[in-house]
Formats: C-alpha cells, sequence, structure tokens
DNA sequence: AACACAGTTGACCAAGCAGTCAAGTTTGAT
DNA sequence: ATCAAACTTGACTGCTTGGTCAACTGTGTT
C-alpha cells in the first residue's frame, strides 16, 4: 500500500461512519421537525429517534439551527427534482400529468420533508428565504412563460398559468401537510394504494379538464 | 336603582372590560401563534402585541395551552361559517362559486386563522381532533353526498367528491398558509385586490370548467 | 370613610433546553 | 506496543420561559 493509499482508505472508513451518521440524523431530524415545528423539536427528540446520544448529535451538526437548515435544503432538492418532470414532454396534458403524479409520489412517500416545508414557509421561510427569491422563482418564471406558449398556441384555455401552479402545488402538498386531517376523515386509516391513485387520477382529471380547449375548436 | 340593577350594572362593566381584554388577547394571541407556531410563542410575545404585562395574560387565561385552545376554536367557528355558503344554491355552478370566493375571502381576511390552523392540523392536531372526527366528519360527509347527487342528476361530470373538496380546501387556503411564498414570488408584494379578484375567478374557472358535463350531453 | 371586588403588575421560581466539555473508546498505521 | 485522529458519551451549565404570587389600583356601594 502507498502512503497515499493507506490515508485515503482512512479518509474513506472516516468519511463513511460521517456520511452514514449524518443520513441517519438528518432522517430522524426530519421526522421530528414535522412532527413538532422548529421550537417544538428538541435535539435529545432527535437524538432519541436517532438512536444516539445527544451529545453525538451535537459532534456531527453545530447547532439546531444547523440540522434544521440541512433538513430544509435536502427537501428543496427533491421538490426540485420532482419539478423536472414538468420538462419531460412538450404535450400539455402529459407534462401535467407526469408533474401531478410526482408531486403526489413526493406527498406520498416523502410526507415528512413536505411537513417541514409547509412550516419553514408558513413561519416566513426566515432559513430559506434566498431559495425562494432565487431558484424558485426562476423556476416558477420559466414555467409560467411555458405555459403561457402553451395558451398562445391554444393547446390550453387561456388562463393564469401563475395560479395554476399554485392550485397545483397546493393540491398536491395536501395529502402531505394535511394528511392528519385526510386520515381522520378516512376513518382514521391511511389512504389506500387505490385511494392515492385514484385521488391522483381525479386532480388530474380536474385540472385538465378544466384546461383542456373546447372540443371542435 | 334597584338592588338588581345596581348589582346587573356592575356586573355589566366588569363583563366588558373582561370581554374587550379577551378580545385583544385572542387577536394578538392569533397573530403570534400564526406566525411562530405553539411553542414558538411564548406569552411574553404575546403579552407584548396585546400591550399588557405578560401577568395580566394570565388573568384572562388560565394558561398558554388554554389560550391556543380558544384561539383554534375560534377559527373553526369562522371555518364552519364560511361552510354554509355552499349550501346557498342548489346549482352546483353557482354553490361551488360561491363557496370558492367566501374561503377566499377568508384566506385574504384572516389569513393568521388558517395558519394557526394549518399548524395545527400538520402537527397532528392535538386539540382539535374531536373537532375533526364529530363535526368536520359530519359536514363533509353531508357535502360529498351533496355533490353525488349533483354527478347522478348529470349535472357534473362523474369524479369522486371527496377529492374535490379537498382541492377546493387546498387551493384557497394556498393564499393564507402560503402567503409568504406567494408574496416572495410576486415580486415580495402582497397580492393587490386585482390579483386577488383574478386568482379567484381562475381557481373557480379551472374547477368548474373540470367539472362542468360536456356540452351536447 | 370604609369596604368589596375585579382588575393590574413587577418580581420571582422551577423546569426544560441548547450547547459544552473532558474523559473515554475505536480504528488503522507504524 | 504505541500513536494519532476521529468518534462517543455522561455530566454539567447558563439561559429561556410558563406560571405564580403578593402587593397594589380603581370603582361603585353604604
Amino acid at each position: 500500500m502507498s502512503e497515499m493509499q493507506k490515508l485515503l482508505n482512512l479518509k474513506a472508513a472516516k468519511a463513511e461512519i460521517r456520511a452514514e451518521n449524518e443520513r441517519v440524523i438528518l432522517e430522524a431530524a426530519e421526522t421530528i421537525f414535522a412532527q413538532h415545528g422548529f421550537r417544538g423539536s428538541t435535539m435529545q427528540m432527535i437524538a432519541d429517534q436517532a438512536e444516539l446520544p445527544k451529545a453525538n448529535v451535537h459532534y456531527y451538526f453545530e447547532s439546531k439551527k444547523e440540522l434544521y437548515r440541512r433538513v430544509v435544503e435536502q427537501i428543496f432538492g427533491i421538490w426540485l427534482q420532482a419539478a423536472d418532470s414538468f420538462e419531460q414532454s412538450d404535450n400539455p396534458a402529459e407534462a401535467l400529468r407526469k408533474y401531478i403524479e410526482q408531486k403526489m409520489e413526493v406527498s406520498r412517500l416523502r410526507k415528512n420533508g413536505s411537513k417541514v416545508w409547509a412550516n419553514e414557509v408558513m413561519h416566513g421561510a426566515p432559513i430559506i428565504q434566498d431559495f425562494l427569491e432565487t431558484q424558485l422563482t426562476e423556476w416558477t418564471d420559466g414555467r409560467i412563460e411555458m405555459i403561457q406558449k402553451w395558451i398562445d398556441d391554444k393547446k390550453i384555455r387561456p388562463i393564469n398559468p401563475r395560479w395554476l401552479l399554485y392550485m397545483i402545488w397546493a393540491t398536491t402538498q395536501h395529502y402531505a401537510d394535511f394528511a392528519h386531517q385526510v386520515e381522520t376523515l378516512n376513518a382514521s386509516e391511511p389512504l389506500s394504494k387505490e385511494q392515492w391513485e385514484d385521488a391522483t387520477e381525479t386532480v388530474f382529471q380536474i385540472i385538465w379538464a378544466g384546461l383542456a380547449p373546447k372540443s371542435g375548436t
């Protein structure tokens, strides 16, 4: 083994421990922050969820704020990833279907992330204001332009694209952020696979029927 | 003045002070809870917002939880009031328009209330679970029946009424709960009167066009 | 003037919490 | 065996905060 190789092995082994622990803590933190909000969560709760001593959590993340910021950043990544599905087709019906399906899937599988994001925005986005002002603004403006083009090409009826986007965000995220209410109104049972599919289809159907130009024109 | 009259005057004067102070504190609490969540809000913040000493707030409300419960109950009242507008017409288009308009109006004028409600539900509704299980369930089931009748009468296309209701709730409440995001994406300006009207109209248009039976059938 | 009683308030306290620290342990290299 | 460096952890600390309390004020009655 060369000097370099040894060093790399050591570094790699240590890096793996670090990576794994950070992953575990971030996952635990997402769960706890989603359930109790930032102030309602304690480092002890997060440590217990991660099955680590509290001091160990502080070893990997300087402060509660820092940990929270990392959780929120991760979520924004997922949000952007889902957003890509908007680009996968030039056909409005297909693009919208893909996007709605993807957002519903995120709501189903990453409920906690969605809740943390909602909480953060609801409280004035103290941590992620810059994301909103830069990346989210750019993405939104781009999508609005795209939808406007569909309107100009008479592929969909003329509506304000911005309110359409908000409608899709709101409707799909509702199933994550208000999951507890949705469950309570479903006889306190989580939605079944069939119900998720039905809800997704219904959301798409209503929005698409609401946008499609009158047939025959 | 009779004995009775005197007593009543005194009682009335005192009751008024109490009523007024409770009103002021509840309003302050709604604002603070909306901004910071339950745990993020301190009694001191609420007292400052109400321009009263902290001990005085405790004189009128036994505990932070009690105060919070009162705020949430008040909001549920507003929610139910808005819900009534669903009943004002037998015509689906009119009933839906009224309901959407009403919910958007609540989002505009009672933003804070909506946020507190969202927060409460997102955290598992620890305080208002009974409301969800009784009143909200009953109301929802009633409305679903009503919408199902519209479908049976071919007044609207066949969709799952439940997902439609969630769509309306989500979309309209989005403008309150995510007001900060909406503002940031509006060049950090609150929506103008025209924008509120336009958004309301767009929401109704998309949903109604999404529901209306194909013309000619 | 004396009293009753609701309302007001500054000062205080005990609990809970984020963050620190110093004394450990583990792992791989020499 | 020894060392270095990353990782682990129980015990501790200072600050924040919900809630209490006892003294005080204002008002209307007798």
